[in-house]
Order: structure tokens, then C-alpha cells, then sequence
DNA sequence: AACGTTCCCGATAACGTTTGCATAAAAATA
DNA sequence: TATTTTTATGCAAACGTTATCGGGAACGTT
């Protein structure tokens, strides 16, 4: 990977690097003469400037940092889909860090941006995450960071959610309006905010409907299948049990109906199904799966506009107003909640 | 981000950058007293290394990048995940691009590549991709390299690929076995070695069967869905239309599969499915899909290992001798091609 | 002829770090 | 005490780039 610098061509040129950094940078103050002198060479070997040599010298990476709990989940995929269109776009790298879910390697990744590689940070935080004085600390230091899907209060920053309240409210009613009376809600780590702000909606579509809130009928879940035939065989052995299941994952939604299929229990008929999910298959499961989608797509377009503006007004002594951006989620109807 | 310097210790302790240095390194020749003095100024302070610094001064990054066709494709979104596993563990970061399947993309994302701003690159080519000149020229620079899935013999370094010949030939050979003699392929861009292989492992199985090879058979398809509408048509108003279709890719199957289903066209009775794919949900689709499964954790992660040793070994002088691994595929065999 | 401009260009410092070399002080040896 | 060795530290260069400053040469103006 010999490639030549500015150096090089110097001395080829018989010139100062001064001058052959101006030239490449079409200055004025150059004879054009030795600009076109300078520019021919430079393109005869090649020349591309060192970005890392820029980076040192203006502090900025022109990178940023990405994580996310899995790659490997069409939700988070696509999102980084999203990003990484933007990003290229205005000029900038995608690091991507996937945390497992887990606090300890959040954190590790978040020691790992911390030491300046990138300019900026792009977070869904995992599953076992309650602590964010780190990733507060970070932020207070002055790293410019946007929160996407799973946020947290205690971060003042930008953040780009879906409408998770409405997502699990309009999904729940759905199940209500379809005869549905012991719905169950399987759902993901506490800690979440997806977690909190989608049984909140849950809770209010009970609400709303005067159906008894029961809380043996909330589940929450980890991301391994063991889990979720466990889960099931609760609900099931419940004196009541669920007549209709919201799930809040691809995984929680792919994992239940594996597991009720599995049970030879009759969706929807037994039991009526509505995911949270992004799958494209959706469609074509059996039973098709009614879904709550959640514009992932946009999320990272949008996570990435904001966090870009943010690093490049940093400079700017006004000091950014942080705002939580709320996309629409959509409720997509298919034969999994609806008898007959 | 006001991270502390080697620069602000020396002048806060008075001493040189060279006696920090060399104290937070350990070396020998430094007092105890002073290397305690430092230390715990730098811990107190929570002094980092300059990563890009460090970059510039051993011209090494200690970041791979990593281009693939999309992201958000559960084929590359698997492996990706391999990759980042491997790189992790080894110490290095991931800079993810996608070529979008276009040639003019992928070239961009190589000029930038070009630039040494990663220490080395693992990529699998865009569909449109027909002139490798640029990456083999890349190569030829030094720059360490493996290529995967989609791979060309133009370039003489490591590849991990799938055995696409044994997947093809195995699915296809499946679907005779069960009574297909009207087989359809329907595949990628022709200028991919996966559908290169594919197609001779496909003639390969009919011809072990004494099938004739039917060309119009054969289908060449970009990614999108109106795209497969119109081969189906083509396929069905044959005066021979298929009773079995091989696809190879996530999308192909999925695709193929709602265009059969909304023309209602009953699967496996009158055409029989099997699908390249990693899909986690082909077997609650409907009906169940058969499928190819390629190794696409195995494959991140040996890729993203050939790659770090390459770049570990790089001033090593002895030239390392590249070789291709080749991957088993696993055939599952689901309702989408068994009859009864 | 003396001065001010304009035009080109080079030297230097800086970004943060490591390292080879030099060296003062201290210790060990003679 | 004089000399050598060891110990501990600093200086400066280097990685590739750009920005600030400064200045020589050529030109124009009185």
C-alpha cells in the first residue's frame, strides 16, 4: 500500500509541502503554473490524502460509532440500513459495536468510543442496561449522542423512538375488538423504555375496555427459546389462560409461535397473536402474523441526521434544545388476531 | 470530550512527554517513584491514548472495513455479526459499507478504502460487479484482503465461500428425487461466482439424471419484487411450466413465494419451492420452505480471521500462501418440496 | 530612486504519540 | 580522588497534514 504523500511530492516537485498542500487545495495564492504541475503529478501517483494524518491534525474522525444490541435482527439492520445512507452520504463511517445485550460489553464499547475514535455516537441500549452514568459521563464530556428505540430519561440528548404507548395500545384494542379478553404480554428486559412504554400502553387499551389488569400476564423475557417455552407453559397452566398474546420482538413473536405451533394450539382460534416486529415474512407465515411495525428504516435516517447536525454544530456556541422524535408505528392486520 | 494529553500530564507532573510516556508503558528505565506519580495522574485523570495518534504514527488503524451488498439482508447481517465477533476479541473495529448491489457504489467505497483508513477489508461483491480491476489493484498495493460468498478467481487471496455446487446440486437433486423433472432456477446476477456455481450444480444434478437442460429455465433476477412477478409469468406460460423452482437467496425465496401464493398456485402440489436461505423463520412460513442453510456465522468469523492474520502477518516476509475454505451448506428439508 | 503592492512560495509549528540519542546526576569502581 | 558505569530523564525527530507567518522577487506608483 505505498502510497505517496504530500511529502513526496514534494520533493519530486522540488517544491515545500506548504506549497504542494496549497496547490492540492487549489489556493490562490498559487502560480497555476505549479498548481497544474503539482494536480498532474498528484493524480499521475495517486495521490489521496492520509485521513487519519487530517484527523489528528482537526481532531474529527469523520466516523461514527454504532450500537446496537445485535446486528443480527432485522430491526437493528435495518435501522443501521438507515445510518449507514446518511452517513455515507454526508461524508462519514459507520463503526458498528453490537453490545449482546449485555451491560459489560456496552460498556467496554463505550470505553473503546470514548477515547475520541469517533465523532459521535448512535446507541440503543441493551437489554440488561440499567446504569447510564457511563454513557451519561460521556455525554457531559461533550461526545454528541443520539438515543434510538430503547432511551433512557436520565440522558439529555436527542432521541429518536417509536410511538411505543400507541404501537401496544392500538395492538391491545385490536385484540379486545376481535373478542379477546385475557390478553398476555410478552415483552423484554424492565429496564427497557420500549419495555415500559409498550405495557403502559397495554395496560391503558385494558383500561380503556374495563378489562382487570393482571400482572401474572406479563412476561418478560429474555432473547433464549428455553425462556419462551417456559413462558408459555405458565401462561397455559394459568386457571385462566391468555386467549390472545402480544409480543414486543422478532424473536418473542417468531419464538411464540414456534412455541404454540409447537403445543398444537390453534392461532387464532386459541390463542390470537400480535407481534412487534419487523420481519418481511410477516406475510407469508402461517398463520400470517398481524404486526406492529416500527419505521426502522426512517429511525436510523433520522438518528443519523440528527447526530450528524450535532457534530457539525458543535463548534456553534448555541447550545443544541435536545428533542425526542416519535415515529409512527403501524399496525398491519393479518390472520393470526382475527377468527374466522 | 476534553480528554486528557501525555502533553497536559508532563506539563502538570514537569516533566518530559517522553519520561510519561514511557512511564505509562512500564519501561524499565523509568523510577518507580516517577512511574507511580504518572500513573496515578493518568488514572486519576482517566488519561487515554490517543487512538488516531497512534494510527498515524505506526500507520496501522486497527479497524478492518467490510463491504457488503446490503445490510439489511439476514445473509449478511449473520455474517457480519461473525465478523464483529473475531474482531472484537482480536482488538479491532468494523467499518461497515454497503455496495447496494450497485458497481459504481462498491468503487467509492473502495476509493475510500484505498485511502488507508482500515488495515484491511473483507468483501463480497455487488451483484453488478463485472470488472474487479480496482480491488485487484488494491491488493496488488498490499492491502490485505479476503473475500467471501461472492468471491472472483481474478483475485489471488483467502475466500471463504459456501459449496454452492453441493447446495444446488443436493436441493435440486432433492426435488427430483421427489418426483420434479420441470425444474426452474431462479437466481442472481450472472456475473456472481455463488450463481455460477449454482447453476452448474443445478445442470449438474439434472444431468446426473438425465434431465434435459432447459435455458429459459433459467432465471437471472435483480432484487425486486415487480422483477419476480414478470419471470413467474414467463415461467408459467411456458407450453412446459415448472413443478419445481430452485431460488438463491433470502429475497428470491420469500419473493417467489408470495408471487406463487397470490397467483394460487398450491405449493408443493403444483410447483415445488427450495430456497438458498437464512431465514430463522422459513420454517413457520407457508408451507414450511426448504432450504439451503449456509454457514453464515462460520463464515464472518473465518473470514474476519484469515483477514486479522493476514494484517498481523503482514511484515512477516515470507508471502502467505492463499487458499479458498469452502464451507458445507445443509439441506432442510420442509413441506415447500415434499408432496403429501 | 524609493517606496508600497502583489504574487508566490517556504519555514515552522501544531495535532498526540513513541523512540533513538544525548546527558546530567548518582553510584560504583579503581 | 579520579574514572567509569548506571540510572533517570530530556530533546528532537517522526508519522502526514494544514495554517500562520514571513519574506524575496517582480511589478507599479510617485
Amino acid at each position: 500500500m505505498e502510497l505517496i504523500t504530500i511529502k513526496d511530492i514534494a520533493k519530486a516537485l522540488n517544491l515545500s509541502t506548504s506549497t504542494v498542500s496549497r496547490a492540492l487545495r487549489g489556493s490562490y495564492e498559487i502560480n497555476p503554473d505549479t498548481k497544474k504541475l503539482v494536480i498532474e503529478y498528484a493524480e499521475k501517483y495517486n495521490y489521496r490524502p492520509n485521513p487519519i494524518a487530517l484527523s489528528l491534525k482537526e481532531n474529527k474522525s469523520r466516523s461514527i460509532g454504532v450500537i446496537v444490541p445485535e446486528i443480527d435482527n432485522p430491526f437493528f439492520s435495518q435501522v443501521i440500513n438507515g445510518i449507514e445512507a446518511i452517513s455515507y452520504n454526508r461524508g462519514y463511517h459507520v463503526v458498528i459495536f453490537q453490545s449482546h445485550e449485555s451491560f459489560e460489553r456496552e460498556s467496554i464499547n463505550l470505553k473503546h468510543i470514548a477515547s475520541r475514535r469517533v465523532d459521535g455516537l448512535l446507541i440503543s441500549l441493551a437489554g440488561e442496561t440499567n446504569d447510564v452514568s457511563q454513557l451519561k459521563e460521556l455525554h457531559e464530556k461533550g461526545m454528541p449522542i443520539v438515543l434510538f428505540d430503547r432511551v433512557s430519561d436520565e440522558i439529555n440528548t436527542h432521541k429518536v423512538i417509536s410511538d411505543n404507548f400507541e404501537g401496544a395500545f392500538t395492538a391491545t384494542e385490536h385484540l379486545i375488538r376481535e373478542g379477546r379478553r385475557r390478553i398476555a404480554h410478552i415483552t423484554a428486559s424492565p429496564y427497557l423504555s420500549i419495555t415500559k412504554e409498550r405495557v403502559k400502553g397495554y395496560i391503558a387499551a385494558l383500561n380503556k375496555y374495563e378489562i382487570p389488569v393482571d400482572e401474572t400476564m406479563i412476561k418478560y423475557s429474555n432473547y433464549s427459546s428455553e425462556n419462551m417455552e417456559l413462558i408459555i407453559d405458565e401462561l397455559l397452566s394459568e386457571t385462566q389462560p391468555p386467549d390472545g398474546i402480544l409480543t414486543v420482538s422478532d424473536r418473542l413473536a417468531l419464538g411464540c409461535l414456534a412455541t404454540l405451533k409447537a403445543k398444537k394450539i390453534t392461532i387464532p382460534e386459541q390463542i390470537s397473536i400480535v407481534g412487534f416486529t419487523n420481519l418481511k415474512a410477516a406475510s407469508m407465515l402461517e398463520p400470517a402474523l398481524t404486526t406492529v411495525v416500527q419505521p426502522s428504516l426512517q429511525m436510523g435516517q433520522r438518528s443519523a441526521e440528527l447526530l450528524l447536525d450535532l457534530i457539525e454544530r458543535k463548534s456553534s456556541s448555541i447550545p443544541p434544545t435536545y428533542q425526542t422524535f416519535k415515529l409512527y408505528t403501524e399496525l398491519i392486520i393479518r390472520e393470526s388476531s382475527v377468527v374466522g
